[in-house]
RNA sequence: GGCGCCGUAGCCAAGUGGCUAAGGCAGCGGAUUGCAAAUCCGCCAUCGUGGGUCCGACUCCCACCGGCGCCUCCA
């Protein structure tokens, strides 16, 4: 039974879909989460919601719901306008240069599981719609070509923030004389002159910051949907207003499943993106100064750590930590991740080695298996029966308010379960291997891939293996790979001689080329160091 | 000040009212190897401090200490 933890009610409820499932249909999921103002490149912290979601409606899928996953682009804003003009560029080209950006950051992540991105200038008219209503039910006035929304008249104000009004006393980007009471805010501005603007009942302007959402959402997933997620700092104001706006226009609840992801965090020394550690001592962590990443820190654009870590690494690296704790980043951290995933990645290698075809062409059921099935299938045999007990692990997690880092420690313990069977049955040696082990360990690998999917992890091989397979299969880099022959043809001979000083400088030479020569009984293997 | 989160091994990080407290990185010992690499096996924590509840708490409650977030159109 799948829990997550409830902002609303602050303890983890039994997830069941608002909409009731028909027979023979599966249950259907909507999920909302808040994305990005596009007025500058995102940084790494912007991608941390896009990468929990993202896994979240595979895991939910996998479990058997149909999902549809919604992330909004901000393209009308304060902020956007006020970049937009000290750059002395139009808005929408700015938006449309960041929104580009953003796209590139989710898809090296492996980020394909959103279903729309919906704009706010796309959204208009369906703002407007939806500000009127606020305004005819009496929960909204006009206020010189500006409309607020009146908190006073919201029931159950606070319900998500656990914040009382009078608490709550923005001044509203200095319109405070405008507003009936402090707590007011604005759902549509009127624009100054030289604003990007579109007309309105209230006259040319645009609209708030909360609204957008309330509009996008029922859009796509109706006046109650099942989970509205964000990062935690949006928690207040922002999902406290959008409840606000749509519950009064609704009647009804706006999301059942409020799900609030921590803050990634960053040591302006250790953790600078995209450079190299100036730590000055090793050890000297506890010194950091850890805060949050934002803009005030002027952290670097995400784009600049790809230059340093593959997307893979960084969705790997955020999911390493339960979604509602902070993160603390650092790239000492990430390089201990990265280091870890190796573990994957070479027995993904000696998968292929031993079983002829490749992990990654293998086909993993997309469905969760009912009841006891993958475990009686499993009893088979002693190594999937181990396997199974971290599938089952695995899955213990992921229903446990989606614990990816917990279910990530249960796929290192398959993969060493699996890596045992090859020792322990000697399948590296090509005469060892039989019908029914290398079944086995199939079976087995199939379960490895068939959870990292629910992770979004693995699903490709890595940009480096695919290089090297051209250069070995005579490829862009076949010279290399010619050379590379040669080498390890002669380091054969030398070996068989027992000159063992010519086949260790053949070694030690390569590995100052950052080139790791591996013995194995079906012969010797390279690879390019990592980094 | 208000609301809230966190403090588990050298570092990171799951988890649990009673059973061996996951996993990763680093380290140590062993198997394997011509030597390595990789892999496997083993070792490495009484859970911030002090109280309380309980037959029993690291897990629940209180206090304190320490770290952090929001209360400002920051994911």
């Amino acid at each position: 039974m799948l829990r997550v933890y409830n902002t609303l009610s602050r303890i983890k409820e039994p997830f069941v879909p608002v909409q009731p499932t028909r027979p023979g249909e599966p249950a259907k999921v909507g999920i909302y989460l808040c994305g990005p103002t596009v007025y500058k490149p995102s940084h790494i912290g912007h991608m941390v919601g896009p990468v929990i979601f993202d896994a979240i409606k595979r895991y939910l899928a996998y479990s058997g719901y149909e999902v549809t996953l919604i992330v909004n682009i901000t393209d009308v804003d304060d902020k956007l306008i006020a970049e937009s003009q000290k750059r002395g560029l139009p808005m929408a080209r700015l938006a449309a240069e960041m929104t580009a950006d953003y796209m590139h950051n989710l898809q090296v992540l492996g980020i394909d599981a959103i279903d729309h991105f919906p704009r706010c200038t796309e959204t208009m008219g369906e703002i407007i719609e939806f500000t009127q209503t606020l305004v005819a039910k009496g929960f909204a006035y006009e206020s010189q070509g500006d409309v607020y929304f009146e908190v006073g008249k919201a029931s159950g104000y606070g319900k998500l923030s656990h914040r009382g009004i009078e608490a709550t006393q923005g001044d509203g980007g200095g319109m405070a004389e405008r507003k009936r009471a402090g707590a007011d805010f604005a759902l549509w501005k009127a624009a100054k002159p030289g604003e990007p603007s579109w007309p309105s009942p209230w006259g040319a302007g645009r609209p708030g910051w909360h609204i957008e959402c309330s509009a996008m959402s029922r859009k796509f997933l109706g006046e109650t949907f099942d989970i509205h997620g964000g990062g935690l700092d949006l928690m207040f104001p922002h999902h406290e207003n959008e409840i606000a706006q749509s519950e009064a226009c609704h009647g009804k609840p706006m999301a059942k499943y409020w799900l609030h992801n921590g803050l990634m965090q960053a040591s302006d020394e250790v953790g600078k993106v995209g450079g190299r550690s100036t730590r000055p001592h090793e050890g000297d962590l506890a010194a950091q100064e850890v805060g949050k990443i934002s803009k005030s820190k002027g952290s670097a654009p995400f784009r600049e750590m790809l230059a340093e870590f593959s997307g893979e690494t960084i969705r790997f690296f955020i999911l390493f930590t339960h979604y509602r704790r902070p993160i603390d980043y650092s790239q000492q951290r990430i390089r201990e991740v990265e280091t870890g995933m190796e573990t994957f990645y070479r027995f993904f290698k000696r998968f292929e080695r031993v079983n002829g075809a490749s992990y990654y062409a293998l086909n993993a059921p997309g469905r969760r298996a009912k009841g006891d099935a993958a475990c009686s299938a499993a009893g088979s045999s002693p190594l999937l029966g181990a396997v199974a007990e971290h599938r089952a692990r695995f899955l213990e997690a992921m229903d446990d308010d989606f614990n990816t880092g917990g279910g990530i420690g249960a796929l290192f313990d398959l993969v060493r379960v699996l890596n045992k069977f090859v020792d322990d049955e000697k399948l590296e040696e090509p005469g060892r291997r039989t019908p029914e082990k290398l079944d086995a360990l199939r079976n087995g690998a199939v379960m490895l891939r068939e959870l990292a999917n629910t992770l979004g992890l693995f699903r490709q091989p890595r940009a480096a293996e695919a290089g090297k397979e051209s250069a070995q299969a005579g490829g862009s880099d076949e010279l290399a790979g010619k050379l590379m022959k040669l080498l390890i043809d002669l380091r054969a001979a030398s070996r068989k001689k027992k000159d063992f000083a010519t086949a260790d400088q053949i070694r030690n030479g390569l590995a100052e080329l950052d080139i790791v020569l591996e013995d194995r009984p079906g012969g010797t293997e390279w690879s390019r160091k990592q980094r």
